[in-house]
RNA sequence: GCCUCGGUAGCUCAGCUGGAUAGAGCAAUAGCCUUCUAAGCUAUGGGUCACAGGUUCGAAUCCUGUCCGGGGUACCA
C-alpha cells in the first residue's frame, strides 16, 4: 500500500519535525467497515516517532491532509485520523497497476536469503496421519512463501528408515507376511507395512498381558522396560542387532519393505503437490554424525563419562549436560541430527536452516543448536526450529491403539467424496465431466486450508464432524468467489460485448468497490508479514478477508448488468485484480482454483 | 520441582510490536434465488478476553502472582 498522500504527509512531517523522511514509517491502517471511510492514520502510534503529543500531531495531520488536493474527507476521532480518498487516487494507488499488487510482495534484494527447509521426516513404519499432513502442508506452504517474497528455497526431507520401529513391523512380516507384497492385497504400500507394525504390536501387547498375568511383580513395568522381557520384543532387538550388522537377508527385507512404503509416500506427496529438492534418509547419515563426535571428542568438544558414554556439557549455555554416544558405540536421536545437518550444509550451503518439526521437541532443538554452535558449523547462528502444535481429536489425542487415528490418504478420500457428493447436488442436470477433479481439488483446498488457517504453534481440535464442512471459513469458500470471477469473465466473454469502452475507476463509488481494491493492496504487505512471522495462517486470514470482501461487492453490484460500458469493463478489471490475488495466495498455501464448483 | 506453550462467544479460532464500542466461522433464530453460480449475502441473540494485583491518559495485548490444561525435562525417537 503506497498512497501519495500518506507519503507527501511523510514528507511533509520530516519537514515540520525536522526528522530524516528514512527514520518515518506511516503504514496507514484500513479504516474500519463502521467508520464508512477509506484509511485511518493511528496518531497513538504515531506520536511516538516524533515524541510528540498524539492529540496535536493528529491536529497537525489532519490540517495537513484536508489541505491535499487527493483527500475527500478527513476527520479525527481521539487521534484517529481516517481518511476518505478521492476515488481517482483510491484506485490509481491500490489496483489500478495489476503488476504492482505482485509485486508489492518482494522484499529488497539484500534481504534475500538462501534458506534450506527440512520438513515432513516420516518414519518408515507406517503410513501419515493427520499430524504429518499439518507437517507437510506448512512446510510446503513456507517454502512457497519464502520463495514468493523472494528467497531461494531448498527444500529437503529426512527419512527415518532405521531403528527399533523399522524392526517391528519387519519382524511382523516375517512371521505373519506369507511374502505378499502390496499389489497382491491391492493395498498402498505404507499402508501394507503399516498393518504389521500393528500386529506386531498386538502380539507384543498379548505376551505383556501374559507375563504380568505370571508374575505379579512386573505388574507396575513400563511396558518399554518390559520389551526384553517378551519374546518378540527380544526378537526385534536382535533383527536391529542384525540390521546394524549389515547382515544381507535382514537387509535385503530392508530395503524392500522401506521400497513399499517409500512408494506409498510418494503417492501421497504427490496429492498434496509436495516436492522436494532432496531426499536424506537417516540411515545413510547416521554414522556421519558418529563420526563428527569422535572427530570432536578429540578436539575436546564432547568428553567421555565415567562409563564410556560421549557427552557434551552444556551448562555453560544455561542447558544440561547431553549424551551424543552410548557406552556402547550406538547413536542416539540427536546424533544423526548433526550429521545430517553437516551434510545438508556441505550440500547446500544455505545461510539460514529451519526444521519445521513439532514443539514437542522444542527442547531438542535447542539442544541441537547449541552443540553445532559447539562444533562451529558455519551458519549456526541462523537455525531455527519452527515448532507446530498437535492435531487432537474432540476427545482428546489420537491414539493407534484405540483406532482413533485420522488417517492421511482416508481423510483425503472422504473430504473429496463429500465434495464430488456436494458438486453433484449442485449440478444435479449437468454433471461436469471433470468432476472427479474438481472433487479433489475442493476436498484438498478444504483440508489443507484448515490447517493453514490456524496459528502453527497452536494445539488444535480436529472435529471430523465439523471440519467437514465447505461453508463459511474454508478453503472451498475462497475457491468458490475465484470461480465466480470466473463464470462472469467467461459469461462475458460469450457475450462478446468488447465494446472500445475504457477502463474508468472513478466510476467505482461504492463501499464495496472501495473495500475490494483497498483489501487488494494490502496482498504485498500481508505476504511480506506472512513470509517474516513464518505464518502462513496470516495469509489465510487475509484470504478470507478479501473474499468476504469481494462477496459482499458481487451481492450488492452486478459486472454484467452495470449501467453502461464503461462501468462494466472497470468492474471487471476489478474482479480480474481478486481474482489474481485469490489465486496468487492460494498457490502460495497450496490450494488450487477452479474455473467452475 | 524446573522449563515452555496456552486459557477470548455453546464449539473452532482471529486479534497480542498497548489504542476507536473485543472480531470471524460453525451452531441457534429470522430473512434473501424471474438479476453475473445460494459452496453465497443480510440481520438478531450470544463475552467479567481464566482469576487477582500492577504499570499507563489508555491493557485481551506489557509485568508479577495464583488457578487450570498441553508439551518437555532419556545413554526413546
Amino acid at each position: 500500500m503506497n498512497f501519495k498522500c500518506i507519503s507527501d504527509l511523510k514528507s511533509n512531517l520530516s519537514t515540520e519535525y525536522n526528522i530524516d523522511p528514512g527514520l518515518i514509517d506511516i503504514v496507514p491502517e484500513l479504516c474500519p467497515r463502521d467508520q464508512g471511510m477509506d484509511l485511518t492514520v493511528n496518531c497513538f502510534r504515531l506520536a511516538r516517532q516524533f515524541k510528540s503529543n498524539p492529540v496535536d500531531l493528529a491536529k497537525k495531520v489532519v490540517d495537513f491532509l484536508n489541505s491535499h488536493s487527493e483527500t475527500e474527507d478527513v476527520e479525527c476521532v481521539k487521534a484517529f485520523v481516517n481518511i476518505t480518498l478521492t476515488a481517482k487516487a483510491l484506485y490509481r494507488d491500490t489496483v489500478a497497476v495489476e503488476q504492482a499488487i505482485l509485486d508489492d510482495g518482494l522484499i529488497p534484494a539484500s534481504d534475500q536469503e538462501k534458506i534450506l527447509i527440512e520438513f515432513s521426516a516420516p518414519n518408515t513404519n507406517k503410513p501419515q496421519h493427520l499430524g504429518h499432513i499439518r507437517n507437510n502442508v506448512l512446510g510446503r506452504a513456507l517454502c512457497a512463501l519464502f520463495s514468493r517474497v523472494g528467497h531461494d528455497v531448498t527444500a529437503v526431507n529426512l527419512v527415518n528408515d532405521r531403528g527399533i520401529h523399522i524392526c517391528k513391523s519387519m519382524l511382523a512380516y516375517q512371521r505373519f507376511g506369507a511374502n505378499k507384497s502390496p499389489s497382491d492385497s491391492d493395498k498402498k504400500g505404507d499402508h501394507f507395512v503399516g498393518d504389521f507394525y500393528v500386529k506386531f504390536e498386538r502380539e507384543f501387547q498379548k505376551q505383556l498381558d501374559k507375563i504380568r498375568e505370571e508374575n505379579a511383580s512386573l505388574h507396575d513395568q513400563s511396558n518399554q522396560a518390559l520389551f526384553l522381557n517378551t519374546e518378540i520384543g527380544k526378537a526385534a532387538r536382535e533383527l536391529l542387532v542384525s540390521w546394524e550388522k549389515g547382515d544381507r537377508e535382514v537387509m535385503s527385507l530392508w530395503k524392500l519393505m522401506n521400497s513399499w512404503v517409500l512408494e506409498g509416500f510418494n503417492q501421497t506427496y504427490e496429492r498434496m503437490g509436495i516436492q522436494f529438492d532432496h531426499t536424506y534418509f537417516e540411515s545413510d547419515t547416521y554414522k556421519l554424525g558418529k563420526t563428527l563426535v569422535l572427530d570432536g571428542l578429540e578436539d575436546g568438544i564432547f568428553n567421555l563419562t565415567a562409563d564410556g558414554a560421549v557427552e557434551i556439557d552444556l551448562t555453560d549455555v544455561g542447558l544440561d549436560k547431553k549424551v551424543v554416544l552410548r557406552k556402547d558405540g550406538t547413536t542416539v536421536y540427536i546424533t544423526q541430527d548433526i550429521g545430517t545437518t553437516f551434510q545438508k550444509y556441505s550440500d547446500h550451503a544455505p545461510d539460514r536452516m529451519l526444521w519445521i518439526v513439532g514443539d514437542e521437541q522444542i527442547y531438542h532443538f535447542k539442544v541441537l543448536f547449541a552443540i553445532l554452535q559447539k562444533m562451529t558449523l558455519t551458519c549456526s547462528d541462523n537455525l531455527m526450529h519452527i515448532p507446530y502444535g498437535m492435531v487432537n481429536l474432540p476427545g482428546g489425542k489420537m491414539k493407534s491403539r484405540e483406532g482413533t487415528v485420522v488417517d492421511a490418504d482416508n481423510l483425503f478420500d472422504e473430504m473429496a467424496e463429500l465434495a464430488h457428493a456436494s458438486t453433484t447436488e449442485r449440478c444435479r442436470s449437468s454433471i461436469p465431466e471433470n468432476i472427479e477433479e474438481r472433487a479433489e481439488k475442493i476436498g484438498m483446498g478444504a483440508v489443507k486450508f484448515m490447517l493453514l488457517k490456524v496459528n502453527a504453534k497452536t494445539t488444535l481440535t480436529f472435529d471430523p464432524e465439523a471440519s467437514i464442512k465447505f461453508e463459511g471459513d474454508t478453503g472451498p469458500y475462497v475457491q468458490y468467489a475465484y470461480a465466480r470471477i470466473a463464470s462472469i469473465l467467461r459469461k462475458f466473454e460469450r457475450e462478446n460485448n468488447n465494446s472500445n469502452r475504457k477502463i474508468d475507476w472513478e466510476k467505482l463509488d461504492s463501499k464495496e468497490e472501495k473495500f475490494v481494491a483497498l483489501q487488494c493492496a494490502r496482498y504485498g504487505a500481508v505476504l511480506k508479514k506472512s513470509a517474516a512471522d513464518c505464518d502462513p495462517a496470516y495469509l489465510a486470514n487475509y484470504l478470507l478477508d478479501l473474499t468476504k470482501n469481494f462477496n459482499r461487492f458481487y451481492k450488492n453490484h452486478s459486472v454484467l448488468s452495470a449501467k453502461n460500458g464503461s462501468l462494466k469493463i472497470t468492474r471487471l478489471e476489478l474482479c480480474k485484480r481478486v481474482q489474481i490475488v485469490l489465486k496468487d495466495g492460494l498457490s502460495v498455501l497450496g490450494i488450487e482454483t477452479l474455473e467452475a464448483m
